[in-house]
DNA sequence: TAGACGTAGA
DNA sequence: TCTACGTCTA
């Protein structure tokens, strides 16, 4: 029911489980795994703060995946990097990136969506497979320079034990 | 099966009967309808050339019905009308627009698809409430001046007699 | 009102 | 590669 106005939740979403399959944007935000359809992070109000409730980790920035996905390297959003006739800016830590420094603060867990381009689609062209890889929490972050120059944030997730492995053929960077 | 590569049809799709409704324009891609998530001009290729196969007018341009929807004037696409970061342009004379010339040179049928902004969200905001007003042929178009000062294109539509009234409690412009 | 790690078609 | 009468959240 897509017009009833929902607050995003908090770690797991009850019926999806770790390595569950998707193919569209649209469908993490059917389910209610990640609301946002272009938006890399989304975010629950609390209090008078905001925490990072998912990411979705698909390449478009600079963030990568090491030790076979249990850490996860993830750029700050904002300072237009995909922006075509927009100045560079350095990131701000507002909205998204604020979300993810608090829940590192209070060690929430943020649910991670990674997608991967793997496949083709009729025309060749490579599409995305998103992959729900379960529950991390942001380690810390920092601020480093841009592929364009200006300062962009960087944050380090990483797994929360206890959860079912990955299961991945062969872990490899996002970009 | 979003995956398999498909011509645009010509005419009524199969299924689809005149006054059905619609929320999104993903649904008008799936069913066929008209398959472009955002263009409004939807073609098909025929031998060189082109030719229109659906239009969708919810009202972004400057379009407006009149008649109780029997003729609409439905400006063409370009020249960065939408475009916030842009210079107007003036429209020319191809792809969606070069394909309704087609049509009207051919005197081929328009499905046509309006968009009302008659319902709300959970949140209040007015959204699209797509509907299916038959087949229509293109008239005439003309060149005109566009809200800033560049040269667009608006084509009149004739909806073809024939087929079930539209039953709209009020005809009104668009914009 | 504007921004966002979207999608499909030309 | 780029455009396109989208759609959601803040």
């Amino acid at each position: 029911c897509p017009n009833v106005s929902r607050e995003a939740i908090l770690g797991n979403v009850p019926g999806v489980e770790v390595g569950d399959k998707f193919q569209y944007r649209v469908e993490l935000h059917i389910i209610e795994l990640h609301r946002p359809l272009q938006s890399g992070i989304d975010s629950i109000r609390r209090g008078n703060g905001v925490l990072a409730s998912s990411i979705v980790a698909s390449g478009g920035y600079v963030d990568y995946a090491m030790d076979n996905g249990e850490v996860l390297q993830y750029s700050g959003q904002g300072g237009n990097l995909f922006a075509k006739d927009k100045c560079p800016e350095d990131q701000k830590l507002v909205v998204g990136n604020l979300a993810l420094k608090n829940s590192m603060d209070e060690r929430r867990p943020v649910r991670v969506i990674r997608g991967f381009k793997d496949t083709m689609d009729s025309k060749g062209r490579m599409v995305y497979t998103f992959s729900y890889d379960g529950l991390y929490r942001v380690e810390k972050y920092c601020q480093q320079k841009g592929p364009y120059g200006n300062k962009i944030f960087m944050f380090t997730l990483r797994r929360i034990p206890g959860q079912p492995p990955l299961r991945r053929k062969r872990m490899r960077n996002l970009i």
